[in-house]
RNA sequence: CCAGGGGUGGCGGAGUGGCCAAUCGCACUAGACUGUAAAUCUAGCGGCUUAUGCCUGCGAAGGUUCGAAUCCUUCCCCCUGGA
C-alpha cells in the first residue's frame, strides 16, 4: 500500500510522472485535489460526484469536526463498512481522498483573519516596484502606525515594516489551538486532529501544523516552526499509539503520558471511541518555515528524517511568486526523491507548471470551484467573466466535455441563472472549471510522458499569466 | 369638482432649514480570490476632474432666508376616498 512509483522524469527540470497507490485506487501524478471542505464539492450535488472527472479531493478536519460532520461520517461508515470506506461513502466518492489537518485554519481563522492576508501576501507584485503605503490598503499597514500615507517606502524596508505578530484572535499554545466556534471554545491538538482524521478515514492525512502568516516576523515563524516539529512527533506517536491500542482511543496512553492537563479535552467525547482503518492511511508530514531559507532548510531536513510516506509543503509562501519559488527550491531538494510531495493550497494555472517543474507532485486549491461561484470560467483562451459576457450567445467552450458544455449551455443562459441565483448557475460553472483543471492535469501528465511539458506550459501561459 | 396623500440620482426607498452630491438596498462598472470565515470581498456609481476643488442638482417656476430636497405661492403630474 502507498507505493510511490516514478514512471518518468523530465530531463530539464524536477518534474516527474508517478503513480501512488492508495486503498481507493491508484493516483497518477501530477494531480490536483479539488477542495471539498465539508466533504462535498460546493455547488455539486452528491449524485453528480461520480460523473465528474475528479480523481482526488481533499476534505477538512476542522470544518468536519466543528460542524459535527465527522460524527455523521463515522456513524455512516461504522454501520456500513468497517473497512473504513467512510468519507468516501459520505462524499459519494470512491476514489482517493485527502484530509487536511486543520493546521490551515490556525492561520486563516487567526492571523489570516486579523491581518487580512492569504498565505501569499501579494503586496509586492513586482519586487522592484515602488509601493506607496496607501496602495496597500491593508489594515495591517495602518494599525502599525504608518500614519503618513504619503510616505512611500520601497522594497525590503517596507516589507520589514509590515511584519508583526500581534492580534491573533486564536490562542495558540504548545498543547494545541483554541478555536471559538458557535461561542464554544474548542481545542484542536495534534492528537485530536489525528484521531478525527483517523475516524474520517481519508487515504492521505496530514500532520497538524501551525501555518504562519507572511506578515509574521522571523522570530515568530521560528518559534512556530519548533512547535510544528514537536507537534509532528506527537502526530506520529498518536497514529502509532492508536494502532497499538486497537480500537480503544479514549484515554490513550499517548495522550496521558505527555501530561495533557485534561486528557478528555483532547477528544470529542463519548462519541470518539473507536478508530478503525488505522493502517490504511498515509500520513504526510508538513514542512513549515515561512519565507525564511534557514527555517525551510531546517524543517525540510527534519521532516525528511521521519518515516512517513509523503510530505506536504505548507505555511506562508512569502510575498511574491519569487518567494514561493525560492521556498520550493530550498525545500524540495531535501525531501526524499522516492516519496510524493504535496504543495498545500496552490493552484493557479501558471503556478501549477512552475511548481511541477520544481518537483511538486500533488496540489490542492479552491480556485477552480471558488472562482466558478464568483463567475469566472476557465477556458483554453483564458479567463471568461460571465459578468462581462451576458449577451454572448455561445457555449462556454467548444469540445469541452463538462456537463454544462455538453448540454450546450451558453454564456447568456449562465448569466441569467447567475442573476437569479439559481443553484444550477454555480453547478454548471463549477463543473466546467473542474473539467478545465482535470484536463489541464491530464495534459500535464501526458506531456511529461512525451517530454513535452515545456511546450504545454508555453501554450497555457499564453493565456494564463 | 371636493378631501387626503405623494412626486428625491437607472429602480426601490431614507432625509423634512445648515453636518446633503444627498443614508441604505438593488442594478450597474471595475478589481480581487491560491491547505474555502468565500454563491464572497473591495472600490466606484450627477458632471468636470489631481483635488480636503468647481459646476449642476431632490416634478416646474417663483419667493422667504446668511443658508432650502426640506418653509411659502402658483403650476404640472400620480395615488386613495367622496360627489
Amino acid at each position: 500500500m502507498f507505493e510511490f512509483k516514478i514512471l518518468k522524469k523530465d530531463k530539464k527540470n524536477k518534474a516527474r510522472l508517478a503513480e501512488f497507490n492508495t486503498p481507493h485506487g491508484k493516483l497518477t501524478t501530477p494531480e490536483l485535489a479539488f477542495v471539498a471542505t465539508e466533504a462535498e464539492l460546493r455547488a455539486i450535488p452528491k449524485e453528480f460526484m461520480p460523473k465528474l472527472p475528479v480523481n482526488l479531493i481533499i476534505v477538512n478536519t476542522y470544518h468536519l469536526w466543528t460542524k459535527k460532520i465527522a460524527d455523521k461520517i463515522y456513524h455512516l461508515g461504522h454501520g456500513r463498512d468497517l473497512d473504513g470506506n467512510t468519507v468516501h461513502n459520505y462524499a459519494n466518492f470512491p476514489k482517493p481522498i485527502m484530509s487536511d489537518s486543520g493546521g490551515f485554519q490556525v492561520f486563516s481563522l487567526g492571523f489570516g483573519k486579523s491581518q487580512g492576508v492569504g498565505k501569499i501576501a501579494n503586496i509586492f507584485p513586482d519586487e522592484d516596484q515602488k509601493v506607496g503605503v496607501e496602495v496597500l490598503g491593508i489594515p495591517a499597514a495602518r494599525s502599525r502606525g504608518l500614519s503618513n500615507p504619503k510616505r512611500a517606502l520601497t522594497g525590503k524596508k517596507l516589507r520589514q515594516n509590515l511584519l508583526f505578530d500581534t492580534g491573533n484572535p486564536l490562542n495558540i499554545s504548545d498543547e494545541g489551538v483554541e478555536f471559538t466556534f458557535n461561542e464554544e471554545k474548542l481545542m484542536l491538538s495534534p492528537e485530536k486532529s489525528m484521531q478525527i482524521q483517523q475516524r474520517i478515514g481519508a487515504d492521505i492525512i496530514f500532520t497538524f501544523d501551525e501555518c504562519t502568516s507572511p506578515l509574521n516576523t522571523y522570530e515568530y515563524t521560528k518559534n512556530a516552526l519548533n512547535r510544528t516539529h514537536e507537534w509532528l512527533v506527537r502526530c506520529i506517536k498518536q497514529t502509532r499509539s492508536s494502532q497499538n491500542a486497537g480500537v480503544e482511543v479514549l484515554g490513550i496512553p499517548a495522550a496521558r503520558s505527555r501530561g495533557l492537563s485534561n486528557p478528555k479535552r483532547a477528544l470529542t467525547g463519548k462519541k470518539l471511541r473507536q478508530v478503525p482503518h488505522l493502517t490504511n492511511q498515509a500520513l504526510f508530514a508538513i514542512v513549515q518555515g515561512g519565507e525564511y531559507e534557514d527555517l525551510r532548510l531546517q524543517s525540510s531536513k527534519f521532516m525528511a528524517k521521519q518515516n512517513v510516506p509523503g510530505f506536504g509543503i505548507g505555511g506562508s509562501l512569502g510575498m511574491s511568486k519569487e518567494d514561493m519559488h525560492n521556498i520550493l527550491d530550498w525545500t524540495i531538494p531535501n525531501l526524499p526523491e522516492e516519496k510524493p510531495r504535496h504543495l498545500l493550497g496552490i493552484g493557479q494555472v501558471k503556478d501549477i507548471f512552475e511548481c511541477i517543474e520544481r518537483g511538486v507532485d500533488t496540489f490542492d486549491c479552491v480556485i477552480p470551484t471558488r472562482e466558478a461561484r464568483h463567475r469566472v470560467l476557465y477556458t483554453k483562451k483564458g479567463h471568461r467573466n460571465i459578468r462581462k459576457l451576458r449577451s454572448f450567445n455561445e457555449v462556454i467552450e467548444k469540445d469541452c466535455e463538462c456537463i454544462a458544455c455538453s448540454q450546450s449551455v451558453t454564456f447568456v443562459q449562465l448569466a441569467q441563472l447567475f442573476s437569479k441565483k439559481d443553484p444550477r448557475a454555480f453547478f454548471y460553472a463549477t463543473a466546467h472549471n473542474i473539467q478545465f483543471y482535470a484536463d489541464l492535469m491530464k495534459n500535464i501528465r501526458t506531456s511529461i510522458e512525451h517530454n513535452r511539458l515545456s511546450k504545454l506550459k508555453e501554450k497555457y501561459l499564453r493565456y494564463y499569466q
